[in-house]
DNA sequence: TTCGTCATGTAATGGGTTACATGATTAC
DNA sequence: GTAATCATGTAACCCATTACATGACGAA
């Protein structure tokens, strides 16, 4: 998941861990709560191992003055080789189970720019499926189970059980609008969906 | 976490491990998916060895004697021991910052039934405030980020946002029926129809 | 010079999962 | 007597966290 997000975010752009986990935030903030570092840098060193990412030195990109010289510690600023690229290309185009649990459709839904319709269709309905396969065991709690419950755990199965019914139907919602070749804000989207960097 | 739904689940009756998954889903199957076995016996026997569960021995069945020797299989009804119960009584008045998150705050809400109002507000409180950082923290993404994202990280951002304020809704009434004194079930309590679109 | 923020990193640990392996009971 | 389900258990791993530790650098 997070390997999937750092490939995803330094194909936009390079950049150092540490503006890499507010960017991090920025795009999955709605589905989990910011990386730790003892996460984040030993999977960066794990990836450059791999080779699907590499030091970037400092020419590339100034957002403002790199310090012109320092000693070992320092920002080290990533970038993403053609391997990356590639795996990237690879993970985004997964569309299997552990694609429609909580974290895997987030990460996948936030990367969505960058995936083709056909795939986003498959995540979108088994990421539906799954979501109503739990609000089915919901329903069947309160159905088979009501009496011998307390009021508080009854309010806990109602509220998720309004929580995924809603998520149904954004599902349908943006289900439909890919079928009818609208992004989900309601525009018609223009053919080609690759962005520039 | 585990540990305190196993407690509290052998305070109402005694279970075998097969049966307290169960009553795992049922009582906590809208916060989570079931447990794993191979999460669930390894935490029975550290309960055990921790003096705070104990085999309750015969059977409701009414098999009589286990097989002393060799194989030891067949189910295992745990019932919890009077150092279990203070443990549970201690988790179960704890209101600090891990009981906000969502594993956290579900767990504890499942046993609210159980748990003294004092408590119950200040976990609700808690919980509230945990949710409202979150709503900001989307907020800001949309005022701030809006125009450099995809319209899919967009209205994935929305839709976050949107379940945050939800969620602040319903935590507002459950606060103010604890404040004056109703259950959530309705018992005295007058309650809204299901708001339509 | 001390504080706050940016920035990187390691060690120990935690709380689970999956895959594997087997035994006991029930329904047919 | 066998298949399905109930029931227990272990080993290996995974993906992250917290606590700790260091260091650069600008501003008060």
């Amino acid at each position: 998941m997070l390997d999937f997000a750092i490939l995803g975010l330094l194909s936009e752009s390079p950049m150092h861990g540490y503006e890499l986990r507010k960017e991090l935030v920025t795009k999955l903030g709605s589905i989990r709560a910011a990386i730790s570092y003892g996460s984040l840098y030993p999977t960066l060193r794990r990836l450059q191992a791999a080779g699907l990412i590499t030091e970037a030195g400092q020419s590339d990109r100034g957002s403002e003055a790199v310090p012109a010289l320092t000693s070992r510690r320092g920002r080290v600023v990533y970038k993403i080789t053609a391997e990356g690229k590639e795996r990237f290309a690879e993970l985004i185009a997964q569309a299997g189970p552990e694609t429609y649990d909580d974290a895997g459709f987030g990460v996948h839904f936030a990367f969505f720019a960058r995936t083709d319709r056909a795939t986003r269709l498959r995540i979108l309905e088994g990421r539906r499926r799954r979501v109503e396969e739990r609000r089915e065991g919901m329903r069947d709690v309160l159905a088979r189970a009501a009496e011998r419950l307390d009021a508080y755990t009854l309010e806990l199965q109602r509220h998720g059980l309004e929580a995924a019914e809603r998520e149904v139907r954004w599902l349908e919602e943006l289900i439909a609008n890919e079928r009818s070749g609208r992004a989900p804000d309601g525009a018609v989207k223009p053919r080609d969906e690759n962005q520039g960097g």
